[in-house]
DNA sequence: CAAATTATGTCAACGTGACTGACATATTCG
DNA sequence: CGAATATGTCAGTCACGTTGACATAATTTG
């Protein structure tokens, strides 16, 4: 693998070690992380591409279908992206009838959002293929393994910030 | 959470009760794989925007330092890009002199690409805030239960294509 | 050796999905 | 009423991926 005969590859500036190890760095779960999540999304790429949809499209069907109702504000601070960025992809889900925009009951300057039937079709579709593979890589472990699975990807997320008290400033 | 006077937002093709449990798809899981891979390119995403560098360089500094000496064939292999995505990217960090490239000892028309000294530094840098978050996640977990982790990464990637045998066709 | 193949680089055009900044509208709140 | 809020929209920009076509040098093959 490393190159046995290396010429002169150090003359200079050049490294020829491969990195590894150090500082009791996990570079192998950095890749794992890569690899598993970069094939995780090409499945449901693969369903999109025919819809002429992305992965924006995706994050938006999918949490509106798990969360019907929920308000424009709140899609935008799940998704950690700008209104701007959502609204072309918003609009081209309302548009072609994936999903339903609905004024506020207590609040009409919301627009909440639900799927329509169309739209959780999809959000099926999209999410079948996934399940299936973490299906498959969850088949041969044990209740307790699959806790510690969740456990480990819970853990990697960012803990909420937690609602700032009213004294302290912005 | 659920819309509890969802008015008569049922009227025509709208959708009322979140998506969850449809033949057992494990929306939680997604869900977490989607927030824990945000959360975990965050880190090296804020050091990159001080360089001026992005996600996709972060890829060819990491890749070049775990193998010093792969060719450029290796590395679209690896990242399963093109050629033309990877140029702009390979060249601005040769030329900001990250990377250093040296023709192949054996085969002269490769350009094996290495690390130079300050690239391996940005690579530690960069894995060093993803490892401290990998190493959180992991904390509380015993070595079986790690390994259950490792193993669930793995079975999640696509095995590797075996090799076409000769009479196979294209 | 000449021709084909391979490894790499480069030019051009394009698409998606993100960003900032500015401004408009409707609605609610104080 | 005036301020704040929820949302929408216009305009410009950027990162990073794509396809297609072509160029160059070096190796392999007939």
């Amino acid at each position: 693998m490393s190159p046995m005969s290396a010429t002169r590859a150090n003359r200079g500036d050049v490294l020829d070690e491969a990195l590894a190890n150090s500082e009791g760095i996990d570079f192998e779960m950095i890749e794992l992380l890569f690899f598993a999540y970069r094939d995780f999304t090409s499945d449901p790429d693969a369903i999109l591409e025919t819809s002429g949809f992305g992965r924006a499209h995706h994050r938006v069907v999918h949490f509106v279908n798990r969360e019907p109702g929920l308000t424009v504000a709140a899609l935008l601070d799940t998704l950690k992206i700008t209104k701007q960025s959502l609204a072309r992809v918003l609009k081209q889900l309302v548009d072609s009838g994936y999903i339903a925009q609905v004024a506020g009951p207590e609040d009409r300057r919301q627009r909440r959002l639900y799927p329509t039937a169309k739209g959780r079709e999809l959000a099926l579709a999209l999410a079948r293929p996934q399940s299936r593979r973490i299906a498959g890589a969850l088949s041969a472990m044990t209740a307790r393994e699959r806790t510690s699975v969740k456990a480990f990807l819970t853990g990697m997320i960012n803990p909420a910030p937690s609602l700032r008290s009213a004294d302290e400033p912005d």
